[in-house]
DNA sequence: TTCTATATAATTGTCGACAATTTGAGATAT
DNA sequence: ATATCTCAAATTGTCGACAATTATATAGAA
């Protein structure tokens, strides 16, 4: 009696020393704990988390692949310097990424997965009515939304690049650059447009609303930083 | 008198065993002399090369990184299984990207590299008449010409999601599906309209044509594929 | 025969040590 | 005082060995 509560035998559920290391130190460097721009010492790290320094360069190396963290041969790494110009490069590419991911989520999400993320949606809506104004868990609610639409794309690879690199980097944005919106309403009403045309099955109109809606983000992101 | 040849002092020209290693068995990969969707033996594959398997699995974890290879816990790392589903993802993933890249480029490519671009695309022209049909040495020049828009776009993130990762899978495609197109002279068209697009500065019109033809380069792929 | 259980072999995960390179302090020369 | 050289300390790159897990072969039970 050996696969009881496992349906298949095929599934590797095993989490090995150097993915929690992996996840503590992502969320240690998106959280600002581990600055900025700060040199990574492998033995202090190594130490600190009480592992050898060989699971630690690997679990640096993923963190280098998911780009929070910069490697020089003989120099060792670093964490990525945060700067304006980078997080515009960023909505840029997200733009390109999330539109094609709500054109394809028009196409292949399910009707049940649509209707989910409508009541979702309708969540929302009572949260902003309710909290007028403190947009702050708000902000939660936003990936969220986003993150179901690249869910529904039902691209493997655009659900990688975005779910598993771009959304850290956004978030470590968010931790320290401090931006919370005050938009919430606006985004709320667009993400409404933007479910319409879902569940319209309109590949085209999803497409252009989606990056009109994060380029409207990004303006806001612009204006807030140059108030700094 | 010891930095001669080395401007400053900051620049790691360093290349690593694992660099060389990762190297090596990309190529390998990607032209297919370790099968694709076979499994990769730590031990064999660290003897071949005369390595110990430290530095191997880093070069593994780098390959993984990039979508060559899928690893397990436990269970080790296969080389990707190529399948047209996947293609049919990654085309997508491509033409919003690129579609992108071509619009960036519009705005940001230096009129000295137009120039250049314009003079690689007469090059193509004239190597197409010569050559009638074979359309096999012209490939490259596609690359080529793609490689150059996405630099131009001056977005590194947008630059290194295309040119480390995505491009290395096409072309791993690209020798194991033999996929040879024969729309040279076509394709030869479309980058034309799109370099006019771009020296014009005209974004919206370059991104719109980019995608067009990415999308018409997959419908022939598509068409191919389904005559095996 | 077919299935299960067990033991053995092979593979992956993790560790500590050594080699190569870089960093930093102190000495010497200009 | 500034700059250059030298040498020790620290850090990164690489390796081989042990521990944990999985795969394979064999024997026994249905």
């Amino acid at each position: 009696m050996r696969s009881q509560s496992r349906v298949e035998k095929n599934d590797p559920i095993t989490i090995t020393l150097t993915d929690r290391l992996f996840d503590k130190i992502q969320r240690a460097i998106v959280e600002g704990e581990i600055p900025s721009g700060s040199k990574i010492s492998e033995p202090e790290l190594a130490r600190q988390h009480g592992v050898s320094r060989g699971s630690l360069r690997e679990a640096i190396g993923r963190l280098e692949a998911r780009k929070l963290v910069e490697r020089k041969p003989n120099l060792g790494a670093r964490v990525v310097t945060l700067s304006y110009e980078q997080l515009i490069e960023i909505y840029q590419v997200r733009e390109a990424l999330e539109g094609m991911a709500a054109r394809l989520a028009a196409q292949n999400m399910s009707d049940k997965e649509i209707e989910e993320l409508q009541l979702l949606l309708d969540q929302h809506g009572r949260q902003i009515e309710e909290q007028h104004g403190e947009a702050y868990f708000q902000k939660q609610g936003d990936l969220d939304f986003h993150y179901r639409i690249v869910q529904g794309s039902k691209n493997h690879h655009l659900i990688g690049l975005l779910c598993n690199d771009l959304y850290h980097l956004l978030r470590m944005y968010r931790y320290q650059f401090g931006m919370r919106s005050k938009r919430s309403s606006q985004a709320y009403d667009e993400h409404h447009y933007l479910l319409n045309a879902i569940s319209s099955r309109d590949p085209e109109m999803a497409e252009l609303l989606m990056r009109q809606h994060i380029r409207s983000s990004r303006r806001n992101v612009e204006r807030m930083l140059l108030e700094n």
